[in-house]
RNA sequence: GCGGCCGUAGUCUAGUCUGGUAGGACUUCGGCCUCCCGAGCCGGCGACCCGGGUUCAAAUCCCGGCGGCCGCACCA
C-alpha cells in the first residue's frame, strides 16, 4: 500500500484524501447515489479534528479576546440578501456559444476583444451586454461562432419559505448577514461600547459550477465569520500591544499591479506606519491568523497574505487580504479572508429596513454651541393666523434663524409660503446647545475562515512518511485521539489491565482508544496513521509495578512511568507544559 | 458547463480488445501465535458506478446518465 504510494508519487492531495476516506476523516457525500460534487462528510476523525480546530478558534477569538459567539439561521428572507448586495452581485453574466456550446463570462469577453474598461463592463446589465456583444461583433474565442442571450448564473441557493412561493429565501453565502442584522441587540449585549466582536461558525451555501477540489471547495461548508465593530474616528487598537511586532509576509497589491508577486515581510506596526494595512484592527487580526495557522501546523514561511485588487475585491470591501497557505498540489490556497467591510452593510441594512441602527458615542466633553434659534411667540401668531398657526410654527423651526434675521432687517418681514411674518410674531434668541456626543454606523473588519480548509491543511503539513510508514502529526493539541491504550500481548491478563488504564484515562477526560487486535507494531502503526501522539502499552512489568511504557508518536521513543501519575502529567502534555521526555524515563532499545 | 482520459471489494489491481463460473494482494474481522514497531499460520466478510439496448448469455459490445482525474472556464 505505501510502497505503492511512493512508487506512483502522487501529490499529497491524492494521498490525503485516499487516507482521510480509509481512515475515516471524510468522504463525499451521497456515494450510495453515485456522490454529488461539492458535498463532503466528515467521519468520526474529522468531525472531531474540525471540532478541535474550531476550538483553537474560539479559544483565540472567544475566550481570549471576548468576541461574542452567536447563531443564525442558514435560511433568510430575500430582502436580507437583496440589501447586502449579494442578489445583485452574486452571480455572473454568462454566454453560451450557439455552435461549440462552451460557456464565457459576457463581461470578461468584453474586456478582452471589445477593449473596454473593467469599470464601464461591470455596469452593463444583460441587455447592454447583448447589444455590446452584438456592436463590437464579439465571436466565440474558440470556434468563432456567435453567442446566444447573456443569462445570469446566480451562486446562491434559492429557495421558498413556507407555502407561499412568492416568500423567496436564500441559503447564506456567509454567515456574517446573520451577524449583521442583529447588530442593534448584538451591540447591546456589548454594553453599548466599541469596539466589540462578534463571531459566527457554521455552514454557508455556495452553489459552485464546479467544485472538483475536495475540501477545499465545496458547495455546503464551514465558514467562521468574525465581524468586529470599531469606531472609524478612533483608531486606537489595543491588541498593537501584543501583535505589534508579529511579522506579516504580504504581497501588495502595487506589487501585483507590476506583474510581481514580491513578498514584503514586515511587522504588522510597520505595515500600518506604511500604510499597506489601512487599518489597526485588520492588521492585528491577520498576526492573530498567521499564529493560528502555526499553531495547527503551517509554518510561517508557508504563509502569506495577498492583496486583493480593486476589481478582484467583494462588493462590499475597501481593502482585502487573503491569507494564503502552500500547498502541494495547486500552490497558494485560501485559508481566510480579511476584508475591510467599512460601514458598508450596516448602512444597507439601515436602508433597507428603515430601522436605525446607528450608535451614540458620548463625547469626552459636550460640545456646547452657541446657536440662534427662531422662537415662535404663539400669544402674537394665534390671533393673526388663526388655525394655520399651528403649521406656521411647525414650518419655522425649519428655517434658518440667521437668513430670518436678515430678512428682517433689509425689509421688515419675511415670506413663509403664502404667510408675512412680522418681527413682532417671533423671537430670535442665541440659546446655548449642548451636543453630548455623535451618532454613527460602526465600521467593521472581518476575518474570515473557511473551517473545511483548515481541517485539509492541517492533515497535509501533519502528512509525514517515516520508514515507509504515514505518520499524521497533528499538533499533539489538536488529535483527534489523544491516547491509544494497548496490551503487549492479549493474554495473561495484559487486555484485562490495559482496560482498566484505558478506562481510568477516559474517566480523567481524555480522548482514547483501546486496540488488542493484530501485534504490537501494527497497532503503533495504525494509531500513527491517524495521529494519535501517545500510546501506553501495559506488559508484564505493569503486572508487577503497575508502570507502563508511553510511546511518541513522532520519535518512536518511549519513557516508562507509573500509571498513577499518568492523568496529571498527560493533562500538562496536552495543554504544552511539558515535553515528552518529560512524562518519565527514557526506555533503553 | 465543454474537451480528453477513466470507473471491478475499504485500497491496489487481473479479467474488457476476442461476450461464457469475476481471480489475486493489502486492509478489516474471528482464531492460533506473539515480551515493543504494518511478522507468521488458518478461516470469514467484502466488488463489476447506474439505467436502457444488442445477445441464449454483458464487467466485457452499443446508447444515455452519474461520478472521478486533467485542461478550459468559474471561484463574489
Amino acid at each position: 500500500m505505501v510502497e505503492n504510494l511512493e512508487r506512483q508519487a502522487p501529490d499529497k492531495f491524492t494521498v490525503i484524501n485516499e487516507l482521510a476516506r480509509r481512515r475515516g476523516f471524510f468522504w463525499q457525500s451521497y456515494e450510495i447515489y453515485g456522490g454529488v460534487g461539492g458535498f463532503v462528510t466528515y467521519g468520526f476523525l474529522g468531525a472531531k479534528l474540525k471540532q478541535n480546530i474550531e476550538n483553537k478558534l474560539r479559544e483565540i477569538f472567544v475566550k481570549k479576546l471576548g468576541i461574542m459567539e452567536i447563531e443564525a439561521p442558514i435560511i433568510a428572507p430575500g430582502k436580507v440578501f437583496e440589501a447586502s448586495g449579494h442578489v445583485d452581485h452574486f452571480k455572473e453574466p454568462m454566454v453560451e456559444c450557439l455552435n461549440c456550446k462552451r460557456r464565457f463570462r459576457a463581461d470578461h469577453l468584453l474586456e478582452e476583444t471589445a477593449k473596454l474598461s473593467a469599470s464601464d463592463v461591470e455596469k452593463l446589465n444583460l441587455e447592454e451586454l447583448k447589444e455590446a456583444i452584438k456592436e463590437h461583433n464579439v465571436r466565440c474565442p474558440e470556434c468563432g461562432g456567435t453567442f446566444g442571450e447573456p443569462k445570469h448564473f446566480l451562486t446562491m441557493f434559492k429557495t421558498t419559505i413556507g407555502p407561499y412561493s412568492e416568500a423567496v429565501g436564500y441559503g447564506r453565502p456567509e454567515a456574517a448577514q446573520g451577524i449583521f442584522v442583529e447588530f442593534r441587540r448584538l451591540y447591546e449585549m456589548a454594553r453599548e461600547k466599541l469596539p466589540f466582536g462578534v463571531m459566527q461558525m457554521g455552514h454557508a451555501l455556495r452553489n459552485e459550477i464546479s467544485p472538483r477540489q475536495g475540501l477545499i471547495r465545496l458547495r455546503e461548508f464551514t465558514i467562521v465569520d468574525i465581524e468586529f465593530f470599531f469606531d472609524p474616528e478612533d483608531p486606537n487598537c489595543y491588541l498593537l500591544e501584543d501583535v505589534g511586532d508579529e511579522t506579516l509576509r504580504l504581497v501588495l497589491a502595487e506589487s501585483k499591479l507590476r506583474g510581481s508577486e514580491e513578498i514584503v515581510e514586515i511587522t504588522v506596526k510597520e505595515a500600518l506606519e506604511k500604510g499597506y494595512i489601512k487599518v489597526a484592527w485588520q492588521a492585528a487580526f491577520m498576526a492573530l491568523a498567521k499564529r493560528l495557522l502555526m499553531e495547527l501546523g503551517v509554518p510561517a514561511e508557508n504563509q502569506r497574505f495577498i492583496e486583493k485588487l480593486p476589481w478582484e475585491r467583494a462588493h462590499y470591501s475597501l481593502q482585502s487580504f487573503d491569507q494564503e497557505v502552500y500547498v502541494d498540489r495547486w500552490g497558494w490556497i485560501e485559508v481566510s479572508g480579511h476584508a475591510y467591510r467599512t460601514d458598508y452593510d450596516l448602512k444597507q441594512h439601515m436602508q433597507f429596513s428603515g430601522v436605525d441602527i446607528r450608535v451614540f458615542k458620548e463625547y469626552e466633553k459636550p460640545i456646547v454651541k452657541e446657536k440662534k434659534v427662531i422662537k415662535p411667540l404663539m400669544a402674537k401668531l394665534g390671533p393673526a393666523f388663526k388655525q394655520e398657526t399651528q403649521k406656521i410654527a411647525e414650518m419655522l423651526s425649519e428655517v434658518d434663524p440667521e437668513e430670518v434675521e436678515a430678512l428682517f432687517k433689509a425689509k421688515g418681514y419675511f415670506m413663509l409660503g403664502k404667510h408675512k411674518i412680522s418681527p413682532e410674531h417671533v423671537e430670535i434668541t442665541t440659546c446655548k446647545m449642548e451636543e453630548r456626543g455623535r451618532r454613527f454606523i460602526p465600521h467593521v473588519v472581518e476575518p474570515s475562515f473557511g473551517s473545511d480548509r483548515l481541517v485539509y491543511v492541517t492533515l497535509e503539513y501533519a502528512y509525514r512518511v517515516k520508514e515507509g510508514r504515514v505518520v499524521l502529526s497533528f499538533p499533539r493539541d489538536i488529535a483527534p485521539i489523544q491516547v491509544g491504550v494497548y496490551p503487549l500481548v492479549s493474554k495473561d491478563g495484559l487486555p484485562e489491565k490495559a482496560l482498566q488504564v484505558y478506562k481510568m484515562l477516559i474517566d480523567e477526560g481524555f480522548t482514547a482508544e483501546y486496540d488488542e487486535a493484530g501485534s504490537i507494531g501494527r497497532r503503533y502503526a495504525r494509531a500513527d496513521e491517524v495521529g494519535i501522539p501517545l500510546g501506553v502499552t501495559i506488559d508484564y512489568d505493569t503486572l508487577k509495578d503497575d508502570t507502563v511504557t508511553i510511546r511518541d508518536r513522532d520519535t518512536w521513543k518511549q519513557v516508562r512511568n507509573s500509571i498513577n501519575v499518568l492523568p496529571e502529567l498527560l493533562h500538562k502534555y496536552f495543554r504544552k507544559k511539558v515535553e515528552f521526555k518529560d512524562l518519565g524515563t527514557l526506555v533503553k532499545e
